[in-house]
DNA sequence: TTGAAAGCGCTAACAG
DNA sequence: CTGTTAGCGCTTTCAA
């Protein structure tokens, strides 16, 4: 600790401490094997004594390989993707991989941004949310060179590789559940997003099964901002006031749904005697509610994990499988969709 | 388009493509304003039809220089953090800072990984919660002569700089406002975490100013790992179970809190006057909540607005004002502490 | 098992 | 306003 000036610390100065050369020392410093136990020990006491912090700066652009993979989701509010990242570091970390985690806002433009940000850090690997890009952003991704994994969403073609759900099923298998419990008058509550692409993919795969089985959508409303819950409460009163009839609401998110299970509880009606209830993601944190809400697994962790998995292949030089990976997300049915 | 090469492009491309030096290219690049409209056009055409981006592996090497800033966070889980994380690149991307995250799950052995590892790739500065480092993360954040802003806690002696609030205060101001209610018998419920340090000083801070206003704390619980709203419930259900006469209960967040509140008015007892309740975050998460939780706003955003602050101030070599920044945080009382 | 030399792709510094 | 030269701190490659 006899240093003084604020000069970085190089391989140079290790070097000089330990009387090792440069190079030897690099190697130690990678865990390389062919360095006897003796010099090994002299170079690591002479790191330690120095707190030398190697510079991967300097690193990455000599060997031309950098451990970083790049991870762009469209928000961390979200609860949905914290998930999605445990999964990814889990799997990337055991590669000796680091994800570098970007946010997009869901704007297409600063997705641009973020994206050609973290290119300029040449990572090994990309994994990205969803499937809708810019050209200029799918542009770079293809001229990327690298394994690049588009993830969440399957209904549609990736860059390069995919590993999620059909939102557009997930959407159709909720609707054949709901009518399969004899429920007919159907409203839909969900966010007012036009870049939520998954969320508008779940919208239509209901509609769409809705219709097949003969039933059409009595009603539906969009909110935007402020806190879900409480959104979930008052899009719910309100519905339930110009639309009484309805027997079954079908919420975009589990959050919103909380919500308005709140709310109708509150007000004394029945669930799901008198309306069944169902959202969508699975949310273990709301585990707790007076009622399970019916709802649906989006695999989020087992996404994050294959698609590191993916990418950690791909840079190990491993065959990784199949280019698209779909999982099959489950209907939990909480206690408000079946009539007992 | 025409590349046919796995090659990767260098300025040398763009150079010869445009007929300008690499010298200049670089300069167009940099948005530097000693370079001529006309050469500076030649240039982006020429980016844009070769899709380059650059390389700043290579340019962070030559320069010196890296436009990064560590931000070292326990966990994303925790709702607490994607708000400061908000509040931090809010600040940093309007300097042309770039956050990187990475997260310790409160163990500090992981700690001292994620700061080694960013620390290698030379950041402009530091973020990182807590207070409370092993010594070799101390001695890391010392040697590596960057600004290092510690956030969440000012309870202690920061490395360089600090930005939060006293968590010790915290808990002794919940503990006057629920004394001046006039409540005398008072539960606490918590998570069992001895690494979350913040939470250890609100509680010792609520204990003690409990203790001086003449009152003991008259049951506790501790539990870990589960969903926060369940565990609330569970553990109200059974602190209520053995602690009948209990006026008042305390809880580490708002979470467990919310679900103490949906177990309570189950029950049909009365909130507050029956029982009251506070929690601590302010999570606008639960606003919708049959009853607002009263709790305390931990300033989440506006920390991580401060600490970049800082950074970004020193960094661009203007004075950043006072070491350490200790926010006041304000007691939201919801419906659930005043009786009427 | 160790060392010496030659870059990696960019930018600082200086010259024109 | 533009170009030339000499590194930045490592690792690759080759030789000993």
């Amino acid at each position: 600790m006899s240093r003084q000036d604020k000069r970085p610390l190089t391989l140079r100065d290790v070097s000089e401490a330990s009387g090792v050369s440069e190079m030897t020392v690099s190697r130690v410093l990678r865990n390389r094997d062919d360095v006897s136990a003796r010099t090994r020990e002299k170079v690591l006491a002479a790191v330690r004594e120095l707190g030398y912090v190697p510079n991967r700066i300097a690193g990455g652009l000599a060997s031309q390989r950098v451990n970083l993979v790049a991870v762009i989701v469209p928000s961390f509010g979200n609860l949905v993707f914290p998930e999605v990242l445990s999964g990814i570091s889990e799997v990337l970390e055991a590669d000796g991989l680091q994800p570098v985690v970007g946010m997009t806002d869901y704007l297409p433009k600063k997705e641009e941004r973020v994206l050609h940000e973290m290119l300029s850090w040449r990572p090994s690997g990309v994994i990205v949310a969803g499937l809708e890009h810019s050209d200029p952003a799918r542009a770079m991704l293809r001229a990327a060179h690298m394994p690049v994994v588009e993830i969440m969403d399957t209904d549609g073609e990736p860059v390069d590789a995919a590993v999620g759900i059909s939102h557009r099923r997930a959407g159709r298998e909720m609707a054949r559940a709901i009518l399969a419990e004899g429920y007919r008058r159907i409203g839909f509550l969900g966010t007012k997003m036009p870049l939520d692409h998954r969320a508008r993919k779940r919208f239509e795969g209901f509609v769409e099964a809705l219709a097949k089985g003969g039933v059409e959508l009595e009603d539906r409303a969009f909110y935007s901002g402020g806190s879900a819950l409480a959104k979930g409460r008052e899009m719910t009163r309100d519905m339930l006031g110009r639309s009484p009839e309805l027997d079954f609401l079908y919420y975009s998110n589990d959050l919103i749904a909380a919500g308005g299970l709140l709310w109708l509880m509150e007000q004394g009606i029945e669930i799901p005697g008198r309306l069944g209830l169902a959202g969508f993601n699975g949310l273990t944190l709301l585990d707790g509610l007076p009622r399970r809400i019916a709802t649906m697994d989006a695999c989020r962790r087992e996404i994050g994990r294959r698609a590191a998995r993916i990418v950690a292949d791909r840079v190990a030089g491993r065959d990784p499988g199949e280019r698209i990976v779909t999982l099959t997300p489950t209907i939990d049915e909480g206690d408000t969709l079946r009539r007992r």
